[in-house]
Parts: C-alpha cells; sequence; structure tokens
DNA sequence: AACGCGTAGATTGTATACAATCTATCTTAT
DNA sequence: ATAAGATAGATTGTATACAATCTACGCGTT
C-alpha cells in the first residue's frame, strides 16, 4: 500500500490551500463584500478559510502582486476599490499589452498557425457551438503573445490572462448564462494577421478586448444584482 | 542620506529578511551567477542568505512574480535566462507600458505639475549636478503614470520603476560611474506634455526608454565583464 | 484640561517542526 | 538484460511557536 487511501474526508490537498484563499478573497472582492479601505487581518483570514497563517500569506502578497489588496506593516490587509472602474482599468491595461503584442505578431506569426485557427473557429461557428471553457479564446490570445516575440511580453499577457479566466469561472459559479465568445472578432483579428497588416489586427484585438470588457462589467453588475 | 548606521550586529530587522533574500537572488542573476535552466533549492537559499525558509519562500514568489525564476512544485527554483536579450524585453514592455501612459496624460495632466518638473530639470541642468539617486526621474515617471488616470497602469509602472530602480542601486554597487540622467530627453517630454501634444510626447517617452534601455544592457555588460 | 510617555494588546515577521509529494535508485520478476 | 514496482531520500506545502513591531489606551505631569 504505497498510499494512505484515506477515503471519505480525504486530507486537505497541501498544494490547494494558497489557491482556495485566493480564489475566496476574489470571489469576495467580485461580489462586494468588502468595500475598498476595508480592511482585515491575516488571522480572519485564517478562521474563514480554515487554514494557518502560511497559505494565508502567499495568497495576500499573491493578490497584492495582481494589485488587488495592499499590505502595509502590521496593519492587516487593505482592499483596494473593486467595481466597474477598477474591472474598465484592468481591461485597458490587458488592452494596452494585447494590442502592442498583435501589432507585434502581425509580421511573425506563422502562416500554418493563423490557418489552423481560423479553422477551428469556423468549425466552432458552423456547428453552433460555444467554446464554453474559453479554451479556444485563451489559446488564441496565447498564440498572438507567443508570436510577439518577447517573453517578458508574453508573461504579463498570461498574469491578466490567468487573472480574467478565474473570474470567468467565479462569474461562472453563479450565473448560468456566460458570455457567448464572439468568433466574429475573433476572426477579423485572425484574417488581419493572415495578411500581415499590424494595424488591422492590432485594431481589431483592441475592439475584441472593449468587447470583453463591457461583458465583464455587465457580468459583475449581475453578480452582485 | 539618512545612512542606514548599522551598529554592532544590532538586533536583525525582521523585515528585512525577505528583501535582503531579493536583492541577493536579483544580483546574481544580473551577475550572471546562474545561467538560464540552472535550478536551486530553498534550501540552498537558506544556507546562503542565512535566514529561514519563510522568507527564502515569500522572497521566491515575488521574484517569480517578477518573471525573474519559475516555481516548480517539489523542484526547486528554474532561473529564467537574464541577459541582454532579457533587459532588452523588459525595457520594451515598459515601453509599451509608459508609452500608452504618456499618450494618455498629455490630455489630463495639470499644467502646473509640469511648469514644476520642467523648472526643476531646468535647475539640475543649470547647476551641472545629476540627480545620483534618480529622485527627479522617478517622480517624472510617477507624475506621468498618475496623469494616466488608470490606477492599475500606474501600478503596473511602479513594479516596474521599482524593479528598474533596484537593478540600478545594484549596478551602482559595483561601478562607481553610474549614466547621467538625461535631462534633454526629459526636457523633450514635458514640453510635448505642456503643449497636451499626445504624439510628441508618447514618442519623447518611447525615445528617452529606448535610450535608458541601451544604457542598462550596457550595464549590465560592465557588470559582469 | 492638554500633552507626553509607558505599558499592554494586537498584528505581522521569522523560525522551526510536521505532512505530503516528487524524484531517483535499487530490487525483483519476466 | 530489461522493465516494472517499491522504497528511501530529498524537496516543497502546511501548521504552529516565537520574536519584533505597531497601535491604542491609560496614567502621570505640567
Amino acid at each position: 500500500m504505497p498510499a494512505a487511501s484515506n477515503q471519505g474526508p480525504t486530507h486537505r490537498q497541501p498544494v490547494a490551500s494558497k489557491q482556495q484563499v485566493v480564489r475566496g478573497i476574489l470571489r469576495g472582492l467580485m461580489e462586494g463584500l468588502w468595500r475598498g479601505g476595508d480592511r482585515f487581518t491575516e488571522a480572519s483570514a485564517v478562521e474563514k478559510f480554515g487554514v494557518s497563517r502560511t497559505p494565508v500569506r502567499e495568497a495576500l502578497l499573491q493578490l497584492q502582486g495582481l494589485g488587488l489588496i495592499e499590505l502595509r506593516r502590521n496593519c492587516g490587509a487593505v482592499v483596494l476599490p473593486f467595481g466597474t472602474d477598477e474591472v474598465r482599468e484592468l481591461y485597458a491595461v490587458r488592452s494596452i499589452l494585447e494590442v502592442e503584442a498583435t501589432r507585434l505578431a502581425a509580421s511573425r506569426i506563422h502562416r500554418e498557425l493563423v490557418d489552423q485557427l481560423m479553422g477551428e473557429f469556423t468549425e466552432i461557428r458552423a456547428r453552433g457551438e460555444e467554446d464554453p471553457d474559453w479554451r479556444l479564446d485563451r489559446t488564441l490570445h496565447q498564440s498572438i503573445a507567443e508570436a510577439s516575440g518577447n517573453h517578458r511580453l508574453l508573461a504579463e499577457i498570461f498574469r491578466y490572462g490567468d487573472l480574467v479566466q478565474a473570474m470567468r469561472e467565479i462569474v461562472g459559479e453563479r450565473t448560468s448564462d456566460i458570455h457567448t465568445t464572439s468568433v466574429d472578432e475573433h476572426l477579423a483579428i485572425l484574417e488581419a494577421l493572415r495578411e500581415g497588416d499590424p494595424e488591422g489586427a492590432s485594431l481589431a484585438m483592441k475592439n475584441h478586448l472593449d468587447q470583453a470588457s463591457t461583458s465583464a462589467i455587465e457580468a459583475i453588475q449581475t453578480l452582485r444584482s
């Protein structure tokens, strides 16, 4: 018997504690549980999530790195505002990064990759399917970020992509109606990339992210209503 | 300068441990102590810096957030490449953020602030002084980022500003010759901002950061030679 | 009564012990 | 001899105890 094989209330997965806290606090932020300027201590998070201080501290540091809270010496965590304005700003920064990545990618991305992605999107559209877990969407953004040729830019785009994905999943826990991924917007980006048109591709990406921003703001409002 | 005034082996400042590790590893990266792909364990860092695992872990998480190392479960920290290409990419991302912030700031920044900053830069230039600790430079970049009106964009610019400042200080520990801050480049930005010219200001910022990138690359090469 | 100071509580920073997991080597059966 | 599996070591994930620091309240002095 190599493993204890406990069934029933299995042992807490050690690796999940930190992400559980990150998710929980992010959910609280999105639901409007705290107002900007509110403070809470490590001890309160320990009690709320039932884990020890170590994963709580690491989770708070991660959230600070994501610009969602602020940690002050011996003063607890200060919750930063998180409303429609902040979501708009988040998508604005994401747009700055991805629009520039798209501009760079236009002259570097491989045509075969563009064709393959276009095929998958058109197939999805023909079947009337939905890409419910945003797998294709993420693949597209990731492929463009990689084609930018700047590893650090790719990393920053991933940072925001992971944050947006976490927000999507939290929204999905409550509202069954997930906004349909916009295949047409994606295809517009790919068509411009296929022609090697940096301005057209970056403009199409900007339009796509503006639409995504509006959808995200509506989702937050729905979550809080 | 307050001058730390460390006398004797006073009590270890509890708050300094984590930043000491961050600084030490960042210095190692800049000096080329490790090659990209090298791995080191928490235990080795504990031994190297003489602190416990807790601040080491938090330091590694911070460095991962800065995109300098990669943490893998039970596999230690993987050092990412850090050479001239990576410094160039770092400044490219910084440029993307700050150029857009400058464009946004052109129509929002207060004229009095621009005039005040121009006064301080011209005074520095008239006196032939140097702004050795980059205080004015940081004030300018911070003021522009604030004037962008996007708090998250400001935060991201701060993230890179702090990283660049830490790199400058590490370079300064070894090489007495610090590159002179380029007053003319700063004044070009401010003059365009004063006229409310978004394209001129953002172009001047891009030029300024391109020069800074070249200087940083030269500094790294000097540090390693 | 107002201000300064000191002490107690609270909170975070750090160190260490324990648990879970992974990697690599060694054994064993085919 | 090769490959599959088990076992031991190493490494990270988590929990807890201790140290340092900050905040706030109460006391004493002016």
